[in-house]
RNA sequence: GGCCCUAUCGUCUAACGGCUAGGACACAUCCCUCUCACGGAUGAAAUCGGGGUUCGAUUCCCCGUAGGGUCACCA
């Protein structure tokens, strides 16, 4: 290095930046959804193109016109850049033809390639590939060498005419062209680098570096599909996980850090991802996993932001929701730890928009068999509640007010009544908190209703 | 079936060839507690099998076994 620094600034500029520059890309077919594997696959690449200053390509591989739907590509582009996975290119193979026609013809020409008859199949001609039958080898960044004899495959198909290149052709040419260094992609894919490998030597184009991560499969270890359920990316948005706990769960697949540490933002994750640190072997899609470390991120949340979030959650529901974002925003606080998604905001939380309906038996704390004494707790309750100003009525001088009648009487006798009072559940929230959200007015309402009820 | 890849608790995983194989999720018990949840503590739970190499293998090599991927005029 230090001999070309010597001789020519400018060369040395232009050469070295052309080495040196990383380039990743994630290149899907936009014939189905993003699903967590493809979006896995690009965090990878993204991850690794930041790290290293490089450029992270987005390649939408439509060249199957039968297939390639825009509704799909929608999908992929929406759900990349809802988990924040950004590009700084974005290519469709359906706009380069010109470029795929080029290299077909000199392929053609040099005797690389040749027109075929074909008795079988879809068209009577195709352009098949000279396999010139080698042994090929490559060194993986995740798996070491791994060989391959070419003979097996044959003078494989790499386009149906000049016009419309295949797959592997396809691949290659844009690889080269892209100037992609590093390619980052499914195992799945270790079959079909041999054949690629043989189209680069053919139009003259140097090896990427190739690292080929471990499956993301599901409970029956079988490569993730739509059949697993819901793996689709869009599909996990709609069902209220935070874009940030999906990335940092699909980082944990395959990878980790090397210590304990199990919460990483995508930042985080730029700073410390290594591809030498990935697993080998595949790795099962564990939803209850996914679903703690949203909810630590949805512990973690500012109060305002979640609140936002879970608004269309709870107004599909509770359309009064809506108008009424301070109480929503207590809500959400109350509910935030126990919500593992943002779809669980609208769930159980009816008492807090419309009086709860109950069987006044629920209002017995475990063995007490006395409605009357019950009763009696509920009415002392609402005197003690009385004197408090509707101004002060928050959640600790509510229990500053009852706390001493609950020790006395014992806490369970008061205070699960008076919980049920107000949200007709054996399953909720502290009554004080409760009926802070509610208000006075409403809360002396529904103590009424309960001793009423007796 | 051919070729290729892989193998640590149920799951995600840690462990320069050297400690009682560590952590997380899930599970169980306990504490906190009016309930639920949160939080805290504790517990149960793993190196696929067989050979080598070595003073010593989870780790390196070989053979099995099991699982997965791939075998298109799809990508």
């Amino acid at each position: 290095m230090s001999k070309a620094q010597s001789t020519n600034n400018i060369g040395i500029i232009s050469a070295k930046s052309q080495v040196a520059q990383v380039r990743t890309r994630f290149a899907p077919s936009p014939t189905g959804v993003l699903h967590v594997g493809g979006a896995r696959t690009a965090l990878f690449n993204y991850l690794f193109a930041r790290q290293n200053g490089g450029k992270f390509v987005l390649r939408i591989e439509d060249t199957d016109k039968e297939r390639s739907k825009k509704e799909y590509e929608d999908d992929i582009l929406n759900g990349l850049k809802w988990l924040g996975i950004e590009w700084d290119e974005l290519y469709r193979q359906s706009e380069r033809g010109e470029i795929y026609k080029k290299y077909i013809q000199k392929l053609l020409s040099e005797g690389k390639a040749y027109v075929s008859e074909e008795k079988e199949g879809k068209s009577k001609s195709v352009i098949r590939f000279k396999n010139p039958n080698l042994k090929v080898k490559f060194n993986d960044e995740i798996r070491g060498e791994i060989e391959f004899d070419t003979t097996e495959l044959g003078d494989f198909v790499i386009a149906k005419d000049e016009e419309t290149p295949l797959y592997h052709l396809a691949v290659v040419v844009d690889d080269f062209e892209m100037g992609i260094t590093h390619i980052i992609r499914g195992e799945d894919h270790i079959s079909n680098t041999p054949r690629q490998m043989l189209i680069q030597d053919a139009i003259g184009s140097p090896r990427p570096v190739y690292a080929h991560i471990p499956l993301i499969l599901g409970a029956d270890r079988s490569k993730l599909s739509k059949r697993h359920g819901a793996a689709s990316v869009n599909e996990y948005r709609e069902n209220g996980y935070l874009p940030e706990a999906l990335v940092n769960f699909m980082a944990f697949l395959g990878w980790n850090p090397g210590d304990e540490r199990e919460i990483f933002s995508m930042d985080e994750l730029i700073k410390e991802f290594s591809l030498k640190k990935i697993q080998k072997g595949g790795a099962v899609f564990n939803t209850d996993r996914l679903n703690w470390l949203n909810s630590q991120y949805i512990k973690n949340m500012d109060i305002d932001k979640l609140t936002e979030l879970c608004l269309p959650y709870v107004s599909s529901r509770y359309p009064a929701a809506g108008s009424q974002r301070e109480k929503l925003k207590k809500i959400i606080e109350l509910k935030r730890e126990r919500m593992n998604t943002l779809a669980e905001a609208g769930e159980e939380i009816g008492y807090f928009f419309e009086q709860p309906e109950y069987e006044k038996e629920k209002l017995l704390w475990k063995n007490e068999k006395d409605l009357n004494a019950t009763k009696k707790h509920l009415e002392k309750i609402s005197e003690l509640l009385k004197n408090l100003d509707e101004n002060n009525f928050m959640s600790q001088n509510i229990k500053n007010a009852v706390w001493d009648y609950a020790e006395e009487q014992g806490r369970g006798n008061v205070l699960w009544p008076f919980r049920v009072a107000l949200t007709g559940l054996e399953r909720s929230p502290d009554p004080f908190s409760v009926a802070e959200i509610l208000g006075k007015e409403e809360t002396m309402a529904r103590l009424k209703r309960a001793i009423e009820k007796i």
